[in-house]
RNA sequence: CGCGGGGUAGAGCAGUUGGUAGCUCGUCGGGCUCAUAACCCGGAGGUCGUUGGUUCAAGUCCUUCCCCCGCAACCA
């Protein structure tokens, strides 16, 4: 017997330093459930997943909390609701799972950094700018703030430190060549965007470690470095199969990837950075990489204060693991980014799954058991008004693996949701209700009933890669065991036994109440945000609940003291001239008189609510004006007006705080 | 002229090579009673952002402009 084709399938490796939300999930499932459909094709499939856990930020994040980052970054992943509760939650089928910190892979990080080094493409050159040595940081010139260290405030000198360079510009192209020939980067949109942006202007070399700080693999041959990110992360995919270690031997089996599938923020590394550090190892590049999109909220990006509610955790114990996957699935193209909503949510799994194909699945077997007891009996009669009911459901797998193998997912499940329609329609056509009543009407009775258990069978064997468990569930009510639900059978009519028999069981997608439910859900945002932890059991590891000192938690409703709060500084400012930032089409630049003839000049991301700054002329603001000073668009701001914002209908409104009373400009806001 | 994506029914979206404009929700009317107050049928509702063009034929290809959203060293 010939081998079973493989197929190797990957997500990015997330990076734990905050808790992972709806998005992270999202792209997990879409691989998860691309996985699971190869595997019953009959591939081979490799499927993996994990966690960079390198770099600064989460060194960081860990001294902040007062642990090691590796304690830091274990937590975060093995603990308690970690990253690995969570895919086992969704029922994530990965058959690995890397971290980059586990051993095999640091070393085979090591081997391959020094195999690029030995080979040319990795070279010590030096990193130039101005440095501020007590907090041992570079700056570029245009972070600094007067010239001075944006950190500390204090001098900085000019410096060199030396670092390691990727000829990431030798691959240009060669990276061209790949993007732009065929279909290595889907959807393609993204390819013009790519060569557009970042190869037409000229490739540059990458720098690939750093000496700032020391929470990364290290640079055996030069201690001092490590590794950066690109490197280090990116090779995962090839190190979770062993290349340069040990610990796995299937590299040659699954190597190259069939899908790297990625999030449309990291297109970048995955098709230009990636393919030339193969092209330099002299790998094969990847066959292909998908940039999916993302999940918006309320029309914006997905952001921690809008997200609390859209935990994927919350969601699916509320509604179900399943239930969530298929929504994820169902509403949203892979390719482009979605509207994620509860309502939307919610009324997608009352329509689809319970109204749709839970009730579907539902009236066929009581009917069933209503009108022979639980089992058909084998005399039939078959009509001309089966045919159509029939072709649809055979011919569905063909346009199924068509769609899905075009990671046309959505489109998938709209044509599995089609032939579902279609069933609930033939029993309208057909009555069965009728038919009972007629005793010479009972093999067409059977016959009815039969052809929508078929279809059941055919819909739920199409549906497994997307919702596991309550496929199961089903298929046990309509009794159809394991061999009767394998793939091939999927595409063919006439499968149950003609005496099939059929379990009523309880409702597999209950409906929901919209409005109550959306209520409640409002609720909980509510009550999260006013106590970030609620006292629901072992909290999921949230790294920032962590780095906050916990000891000023209890009693401590956010008040400041009054030492605090004096030490900033308000004043009354006059607007002298206010005008648009070039370049920037979100910032005012206002130039303020401070009184005793001292000018200022603050930036304001305002520009939205104020489209004629010259109106503002006159008028009397209130400034922060110890803020620390920051540079916008090469403009250096002194501070900070004060405004407010509200909503109106809808919309967010903001205005600009003032006084009507004649105040020269200075005067002390207290 | 920084780059990219998008503007299709009240809402949310599909529309791969140009060939009668579709889906879901909502809405209005009807049918059914097996079922999870579910299901089925029908109606209303769109000059497919705008201008000009190519074509027998344009939502789809080219062009002008407008608007929205991301990204890029931009909300202090």
């Amino acid at each position: 017997m010939q081998e079973k084709k493989t197929f190797y399938i990957t997500t990015p490796i997330y990076y734990p330093s905050d808790k992972l939300h709806i998005g992270h999930t999202y792209c997990t499932v879409a691989t998860d459930v691309i996985a699971r459909y190869k595997r019953m094709c009959g591939y081979d499939v490799m499927f993996l997943t994990g966690t960079d856990e390198h770099g600064q930020k989460i060194e960081e994040k860990a001294r902040a909390a007062g642990v090691s980052p590796q304690g830091f970054v274990d937590n975060i992943v093995e603990g308690d609701g970690g990253i690995r509760d969570l895919w086992k939650l969704m029922n994530i089928s990965n058959d690995r799972f890397i971290r980059t910190t586990d051993d095999y892979h640091v070393s085979a990080i090591q081997r391959i950094f020094k195999r690029m080094y030995e080979n040319g493409d990795i070279y010590k050159g030096k990193y130039v700018g101005m440095y501020c040595t007590p907090c041992e940081s570079f700056w570029t010139e245009s972070q600094l703030v007067e010239g001075k260290c944006p950190d500390c405030g204090r001098e900085v000198r000019y410096a060199e430190e030396e670092a390691y360079f990727f000829r990431l510009s030798k691959y240009a192209d060669r990276v061209r060549e790949l993007l732009v020939g065929g279909e290595f980067l889907e959807p393609a949109s993204r390819v013009n965007e790519m060569v557009k942006n970042f190869i037409d202007p000229g490739l540059e070399d990458l720098c690939v470690s750093r000496t700032s700080f020391t929470w990364g693999v290290p640079v055996d041959f030069d201690p001092g470095h490590v590794v950066y990110v690109w490197i280090d992360a990116l090779s995962n995919y090839i190190t979770a199969l062993g290349y340069e270690n040990e610990r796995y031997h299937d590299y040659k089996k699954y190597w190259p990837a069939d899908v790297h599938m990625v999030g449309k923020e990291i297109v970048r590394f995955h098709s230009i950075i990636w393919p030339a550090m193969l092209m330099s190892l002299n790998e094969p590049v990847p066959k292909k990489v998908f940039g999916h999109g993302w999940l918006l909220l309320g029309g914006g990006k997905m952001s921690k204060s809008k997200g609390n509610v859209v935990d994927p955790v919350v969601l699916a114990k509320r509604y179900g693991v399943d239930a969530l996957r298929f929504y994820l699935m169902r509403e949203f193209p892979l390719g482009s980014d979605g509207g994620f909503s509860n309502e939307l949510l919610i009324s997608r799994i009352n329509t689809d799954l319970a109204n749709d194909l839970g009730n579907l699945l539902s009236r066929t077997v009581a009917m069933v058991e209503k009108y022979f007891g639980g089992a058909l009996p084998k005399e039939r009669r078959a009509e001309e008004t089966d045919a159509e009911l029939i072709e649809l459901a055979s011919s569905l797998k063909g346009k199924y693996e068509k769609l899905m193998d075009s990671y046309l997912t959505q489109a998938a499940v709209e044509e599995i949701l089609r032939v579902i329609s279609r069933a609930n329609k033939y029993i309208d056509e057909t009555a069965p209700w009728v038919l009972a009543k007629d005793e010479v009407n009972l093999p067409r009775l059977a016959s009815v009933l039969y052809n929508l258990l078929e279809t059941l069978r055919i819909t739920l064997s199409l549906l497994v890669p997307f919702m596991p468990e309550s496929c199961e569930k089903a298929f046990a009510q309509i009794g159809a065991s394991k061999e009767l639900t394998a793939w091939d059978k999927a595409g063919v009519w006439g499968v149950l036994p003609s005496d099939a028999k059929v379990y009523k069981g309880e409702a597999l997608f209950p409906r929901i109440d919209l409005k109550k439910e959306l209520a409640e859900l409002e609720a909980m945002q509510g009550a999260k945000e006013e106590k970030p932890e609620p006292q629901e059991k072992p909290a999921p590891a949230q790294p920032e609940a962590k780095s906050e000192p916990s000891a000023k938690q209890p009693e401590d409703r956010g008040y400041i003291e009054f030492g605090e709060f004096e030490k900033i500084k308000l004043r009354v400012a006059v607007v002298k001239a206010c005008e648009y930032v070039q370049k920037s089409d979100k910032l005012l630049k206002f130039t303020l008189d401070m009184g005793d003839g001292e000018e200022r000049v603050i930036l304001s991301g305002i520009r939205k609510w104020y489209p004629e700054p010259e109106k503002l002329v006159g008028r009397r603001l209130i400034a922060c004006v110890n803020l620390k000073p920051r540079k916008m668009c090469g403009i250096e701001s002194h501070g900070m007006l004060l405004s407010a914002v509200t909503e109106e209908n809808g919309e967010e409104t903001l205005r600009l705080l003032g006084t009507d009373e004649i105040m020269p400009g200075g005067s002390e806001v207290c």
